[in-house]
DNA sequence: TATTGTTATACTCTATAACTATA
DNA sequence: TATAGTTATAGAGTATAACAATA
């Protein structure tokens, strides 16, 4: 009897798990949406060696030459001390430079290197195939698309 | 002259953060919504001493009563190993009874209890308020918006 | 006193692999 | 042999707090 309720074919495989209210919550369609990108977008920059989070560095490194950590953790909005360590594995591949700032040698000034301009070049390749598989998904409602998740992360 | 490219003000604070291209990666713009909208709604539930896993735990176990811990594992996208410590935290809350299934006793069979459904109930609430601002957020876009997380999710 | 960056530490969430028990 | 669930363990990715150097 209690058992006569069960989802799923007797003595067999689950048939359908309805997932409620669940289907239409457009935060647990964030999460899982996220999740399928940032998981296909790792694998694509791991062949070249890297990690997603080292290639947003990389970019913003780019972008800014002579940023502080700090300007960095701001940039990527993780806590300094999340930096301090991603920055240090840069380092050590020599895909970014550190030197003190000699107006406040508190702060370190951050710089991409020849070799990390090269990999940068390379990651970007990665990830304009990454975002355009996003594209042909999104298609004509990309613009739409990046402005809504825009607002959500700015109004939450 | 090293320092002359500097994007912050000589000997102060840093102006604008240029993200590059990065601002227009539909992959960067969904990792910063999926963020906010998590801890949002993480805040949200913890004032019921629960964590958002849970609570999508709890709802799919009340729409599938009698489902077992590996379906379970496959509605939420989680390894079975993730699944156990969750159900154990419900069910040392009591929000849960386990069952060995009847016909397989492999199988744990998962169903709220009564307080369970309450919690849920509770839940529900939060969860309702967190949509209504997301809802507030993309306004007229809603359908849209969730139609394209879920195509990102199904074909990445 | 306040800020930059480092370190030590810990927490959350997740998975892999080896295991038990059942099938 | 294969599957359901547990456990041990590890690894991302993150933050908090205390600290040294500098402002």
């Amino acid at each position: 009897m209690a058992e006569s309720r069960l989802p799923v074919s007797v003595n067999s495989r689950p048939q359908e798990i309805d997932l409620g209210p669940l289907s239409d919550f457009i935060g647990f369609a964030l999460r899982n949406a996220q999740e399928a990108s940032f998981r296909a977008f790792a694998r694509r920059v791991e062949t070249a060696g890297l990690k997603p989070g080292q290639f947003a560095a990389l970019m913003v490194i780019h972008h800014n030459p002579g940023l502080t950590q700090m300007d960095l953790a701001q940039a990527i909005a993780r806590d300094k001390s999340t930096v301090t360590p991603l920055i240090q594995d840069l380092q050590r591949l020599d895909l970014i430079e550190r030197k003190p700032s000699e107006q406040d040698r508190r702060r370190n000034t951050l710089r991409l290197t020849p070799a990390g301009e090269r990999a940068l070049a390379g990651l970007m390749t990665h990830a304009e195939a990454h975002d355009r598989r996003l594209d042909a998904i999104v298609g004509e409602h990309k613009a739409l698309f990046l402005s809504l998740l825009k607002r959500v992360n700015a109004e939450l």
